[in-house]
DNA sequence: TATATATTTTGACAATCGTCCAATAAAAAT
DNA sequence: ATTTTTATTGGACGATTGTCAAAATATATA
């Protein structure tokens, strides 16, 4: 399921042409294995201090491998962004479209958000990281442009469902709505890297009190 | 009056002493020449790409000196950090204090919003990148946590003026006020920096529809 | 002016970086 | 079983990194 997240670029030129048949695509197989190796450095020590070779060490393979997959550390990590958006966008699906209540749908939210932030703390500030990247190198910014989009498309899902529940509409565009939450989910998941074990229930009670206000 | 937002930790060891008297802040002067220059150069290239011979090919001094005025790079950073504080906090408290009606404040507000996006694009990506490297590296969180704070206390005197001059209060926390500007300018800041020419007029037009709503 | 101190330059260092390549191993094809 | 292709290794390269110290220069003190 997950293969269909990578491109397949790097067949064109370079790579090896291999034999079209058998395992057409242990190819791509590899390159998820790596790019997931890729995530896991990333978001550990951050992309400033990320190396080729921290990643190969991540996996179960040497360094040199890195390049017969991807043409270069550039493709290697476009290659782990795609793929680091389907883990992503469908986190809230289940809960609203299950519940029954505003109560329900909000109290879901907001423990499936606390659980989020307390289990990847680590992918969330990984993110943070590279939408930074993408305000100064180009080739990171149309997919970090198309994951916030996805983002964005998530919170309206789970507010206008919030709203309807309540036979109301949201009262801020789609935009200024995951503006709100983006930011502040930024600057509590800072509180809770920095040991404030009150960072998750504030951040909870913040929103508790926001929500019925805009939707 | 800069000088006062440099520390003088480096002085305490390893530093040469200096005669207490004459040139008593040639010393600091000259650490925030070095700053600046650690500016211009994060802005411009990013924290990941920037080195201190970088910074120093934007001074007029040589990479050596760098270690004579801060003990290592993060001192150097950290230095820079602190002093960019200074440049932002007080940016709209000029149109805040003198506008007399709501529509004055939202007009000098937005005008300024925009100018200061277009002419410093830069020195903004260079924020979001330092507090996205905040999240990995414990030395820049109490910076990072302390300017933030104080972008949230800017936000809130405009939004609360705004308020006042239409004889309201506003209806939203100060944090989830600066969540939702916060999250808008970086993410039209994106787009800005992509070449859209429209991405000034459409954060404007989203804010005089954010703004009534709100405050 | 002579001496001492403060500042700056320059070059070196060990480490690490992305990249590439010859070799080797594994797998597939014949 | 043999050949061909695919996959992986590990070392080498040139460049760059942060750091440091000796040498050179500038400035202040006597």
């Amino acid at each position: 399921m997950t293969e269909q997240l990578l491109e397949r670029k790097s067949r064109e030129e370079g790579a090896p042409k291999r034999g079209a048949r058998p395992p057409i695509d242990k190819f791509n197989a590899r390159r998820i294995e790596l790019a997931e190796a890729a995530l896991e450095t990333l978001a550990e020590i951050g992309y400033a201090r990320t190396s080729l070779r921290e990643i190969a060490q991540k996996s179960e393979f040497s360094h040199g491998v890195l390049h017969y997959y991807f043409s270069d550390k550039f493709d290697l990590i476009c290659c782990s962004v795609r793929y680091y958006k389907g883990k992503c966008v469908t986190r809230y699906d289940q809960i609203t479209s299950t519940a029954r209540s505003r109560e329900e749908l909000l109290d879901g939210f907001l423990s499936k958000l606390g659980e989020t932030m307390r289990s990847e703390a680590r992918m969330h500030r990984l993110w943070y990281d590279l939408r930074a990247q993408a305000l100064f190198e180009t080739a990171f910014r149309d997919d970090v442009t198309a994951i916030d989009k996805s983002l964005e498309d998530m919170v309206w899902r789970v507010v206008s469902r919030f709203s309807e529940l309540g036979g109301k509409t949201p009262a801020m565009s789609p935009e200024s709505l995951y503006a709100v939450f983006d930011g502040l989910f930024q600057k509590y998941l800072l509180r809770h890297l920095s040991g404030d074990a009150q960072a998750i229930p504030d951040l909870q009670a913040e929103l508790r009190r926001l929500l019925p206000m805009i939707g």
